[in-house]
DNA sequence: CGTGGACCTGACCC
DNA sequence: CGGGTCAGGTCCA
């Protein structure tokens, strides 16, 4: 059986391509909370779907390797997957070209820098940043290499649907178990099953909110559902992808008019997938950041993230930032991460040892690695003072 | 325009 | 083990 690649035992299995940890840091970006389909599958090494592929990718100081597997043929006519495969769900990579090691390998790499939008020069933007905002500048010097993903945009919209009133380890599991049940299956690492993302039809079928009610959807398995019918039914196919091409405001609100879709998904998705750098996700984590970190409205008392106040806070840091406020957005929501913190406080000083609890418990708990929990609201204060007095100390 | 609740579920804490 | 609280919100009155 086929199992999952490391870079240490098998260099041949392998391709790489020109990329900084000063511009790409793969722990940080994979599992920020941007996309919920990669895992850490060994040290350094995350495995995920991208394009229709799975992939395992990971990095050294100037270069990013991966690593794709071939994805299993279907037998036709002789499948009992029916229930795992609805009809109309087109098989990828199906009869695939005859295209050579070097083009396929060339291919892949573009796959690549597209995803991890590797034009977009990170260090450029810090320093940009950092220059103007020293909050900004302490926190990016820690975490160097948080980029945003360009994601698939039918896979973006439907993720984060997933995640309202609910926390990441949860998002996770559901995301996977949606792939699961509605996707097409690719390959088996491992005696772990990789499926592609559903696609629009297989989840707008009726069936589907009662399937995914079963598999622990809340509800939210009537959103997915109704949402994937009202494209199909009244935009066609094409549609999300096409939102790529209209300005940041008209997509926004065009998504809004889908269930389940608020100011704040909406908002995920014209950043992570439709080329909307100027897109910021307003949610408790970055509305605390505003008044935290930036003193926004202080002392305002506001109860609740109303329209006006999203939009104002929004507008705020793209005034703040410029056109690619988004990612700078994520790169203090990273940083706002209880899985991160330990990050942090180790600072600049170096502490091997540390580190190596730190793998030990990802690889333990593997779903959902904290590092340094913080229990209440009282000691996350406490931690962030002491993390402004450290600052201000610099 | 702003507020208060309900909403599924399970991770995490005591 | 049992009970509360909370999570990258959204929708409705």
């Amino acid at each position: 059986m086929a199992s999952h690649v490391v870079l240490t035992s098998g260099a041949k299995l392998w391709r790489s391509l020109p990329c900084l940890t000063s511009e790409l840091r793969l722990d940080l970006t994979l599992a920020c909370g941007q996309s919920f389909r990669w895992r850490e599958t060994a040290e350094g090494h995350w495995t995920g779907v991208m394009g229709g592929r799975v992939w395992t990718l990971t990095q050294t100081d100037d270069r990013l390797w991966y690593h794709v597997y071939t994805n299993q043929k279907k037998r036709r006519g002789r499948e009992n997957r029916a229930e795992e495969q609805p009809e109309g769900v087109p098989n990828v990579e199906e009869e695939a070209p005859a295209v050579t090691d070097e083009q396929q390998s060339t291919m892949e790499a573009e796959m690549l820098r597209e995803y991890f939008q590797l034009h977009v020069k990170m260090e450029d933007l810090c320093r940009h940043w950092g220059a103007a905002d020293r909050h900004f500048k302490n926190t990016a010097d820690v975490f160097t290499g948080v980029r945003m993903l360009r994601q698939d945009p039918t896979e973006c919209l439907f993720s984060f649907i997933c995640t309202s009133n609910n926390h990441i380890s949860r998002i996770q599991g559901m995301v996977e178990r949606l792939c699961q049940a509605l996707g097409v299956p690719l390959c088996q690492l491992d005696q772990t099953p990789y499926h592609d993302f559903p696609t629009l039809s297989a989840l707008a079928d009726s069936s589907v909110e009662a399937r995914l009610r079963d598999l622990g959807f809340g509800y939210r398995a009537r959103y997915l559902q109704q949402s994937a019918k009202m494209i199909l039914d009244t935009h066609g196919s094409q549609w999300i992808e096409g939102l790529r091409r209209v300005p940041y405001l008209e997509a926004r609100e065009a998504l809004r008019t889908l269930p389940g879709v608020g100011a704040k998904v909406a908002d995920c998705v014209c950043l992570m997938s439709l080329d909307k750098p100027e897109a910021v996700p307003v949610d408790t984590h970055v509305w605390q950041i505003a008044k935290r970190d930036y003193k926004y409205a202080a002392d305002n008392g506001q109860k609740s993230l109303t329209d006006k106040l999203y939009k104002d806070i929004g507008d705020f840091f793209r005034k703040l930032w410029g056109p690619y406020a988004g990612w700078g957005q994520s790169v203090l929501f990273c940083a706002d991460l209880k899985k991160f913190q330990n990050l942090k406080e180790m600072g600049h000083v170096k502490q091997p040892k540390k580190e190596k609890e730190t793998h030990k418990r990802c690889k333990k708990t593997k779903k959902d690695f904290d590092g340094n929990k913080i229990k209440t609201e009282s000691e996350y204060r406490k931690k962030a003072k002491i993390s402004v007095k450290k600052e201000s100390t610099l």
